[in-house]
DNA sequence: AAGACGTGGAA
DNA sequence: TTTCCAAGTCT
């Protein structure tokens, strides 16, 4: 059976590509428009195990208050940390900045446009340094993500599981990536597996690499790519607590930049633990329990988190945290949302 | 090098 | 309800 061929991947993706806002159209890059490397950087680090769908909005609101890494370099963090509020995986957020301010200080504003040199950019890995070179540079660098891993396992049946087969499927990768129109590959192959070799029934009967396809030819393709067992996730027990104060300010702290919700604004609490957590309250006050807990999944760990509510007076003092009359529900990261919105059902009716 | 690190939508 | 997983990186 003969290769998947890149041409015919182009051919398709001349037709289908999906309509992205940080994407030049196939149609666009042909008459030599090219995207600005700015948005094509930050849309990669958001995009970083992150849906499509959930993107968008954050790069809209991202690029209208930032419409240039100089801008974005000269944000306050908290600004920042706030608006990648909802997100998930904060440490990108903290990357991001350090990122837009190595490129300024480091870099006199403009984005290095090789993959070596993107890779010294925190945040930037070996998958997010070859898209940007790929798409924003024309270089010819393979990028390797979820979408690759998949579509190159099935084209070549590769029955390793992953993690293990990374390296195989990169090789494999690489040997597809053509000279010509290197931008326009990489996300040709990533559209693909987004649209068509989706990792459930894939639709085959659409597909410009059907005849090549390993997979396809012996039935297996929605069974690849294998992948390692998953462990079972923990359940951690916490408690935090809601202070607000008469004028509706809230008691809240930055948690530290590193380890959970790192550099986020958060409700002070206990330690989020496997055994029963000990009560630590931030301020003194008659706190009451309102019913209920919040329960959130993190990557490794499920959390059932107690809270306790409390009014306090104007000249009450914290021994944690700071508060806040101008907290915005929507600077907080999920969790931290849901403890909100329970605290505030349970205030409004004492 | 295996684990930490978020979230929401789909099945 | 649970599981899977989406354009990964860092330590």
């Amino acid at each position: 059976m003969r290769d998947p061929s890149a041409d015919d991947l182009l051919t398709w993706y001349d037709r289908h590509a999906r309509v992205l806002p940080w994407r030049v159209s196939p149609a666009d890059r042909r008459v030599g428009v090219m995207p600005d490397p700015y948005r094509v950087w930050l849309s990669e680090i958001m995009l970083q195990q992150t849906t499509v769908a959930a993107v968008k909005a954050y790069f809209e609101r991202f690029t209208t208050l930032w419409p240039t890494v100089a801008g974005l370099a000269a944000a306050q963090d908290a600004a920042v940390m706030g608006e990648w509020a909802g997100l998930g995986y904060y440490a990108r957020a903290r990357n991001l900045l350090k990122g837009a301010r190595a490129v300024v200080a480091e870099h006199g504003g403009r984005f290095p446009e090789t993959r070596d040199g993107l890779l010294t950019l925190p945040g930037v890995g070996p998958y997010t340094a070859s898209a940007v070179a790929a798409i924003a540079f024309d270089r010819p660098e393979t990028v390797v993500d979820g979408n690759v891993e998949r579509v190159m396992a099935r084209v070549f049946r590769v029955e390793t599981p992953l993690p293990a087969a990374k390296g195989e499927l990169t090789a494999l990768a690489a040997r597809l990536t053509p000279r010509e129109r290197p931008g326009d590959y990489a996300q040709a192959v990533m559209d693909l597996g987004a649209t068509v070799c989706t990792p459930r029934s894939p639709a085959c009967g659409i597909c410009p690499w059907m005849e090549g396809c390993r997979a396809r030819a012996v039935g297996v393709q929605a069974e690849l790519p294998l992948k390692a067992a998953k462990k079972a996730k923990p359940v951690r027990f916490g408690i935090a607590y809601l202070a607000r104060r008469e004028d509706g300010a809230w008691l809240v702290e930055t948690r530290p930049d590193r380890g959970l919700l790192g550099g986020m604004t958060g409700f002070p609490g206990t330690e989020w633990d496997e055994a029963a957590p000990k009560h630590a309250p931030p301020v003194e006050a008659e706190w009451r329990d309102p019913g209920g807990e919040v329960r959130h999944t993190f990557t490794h760990f499920h959390l059932a988190l107690a809270l306790r509510v409390a009014e306090v007076p104007l000249d009450a003092m914290a021994e944690r945290g700071a508060f806040r009359p101008d907290l915005r529900r929507s600077e907080l990261p999920t969790v931290m949302r849901k403890a909100f919105d329970l605290a505030s059902r349970a205030l409004v009716q004492s």
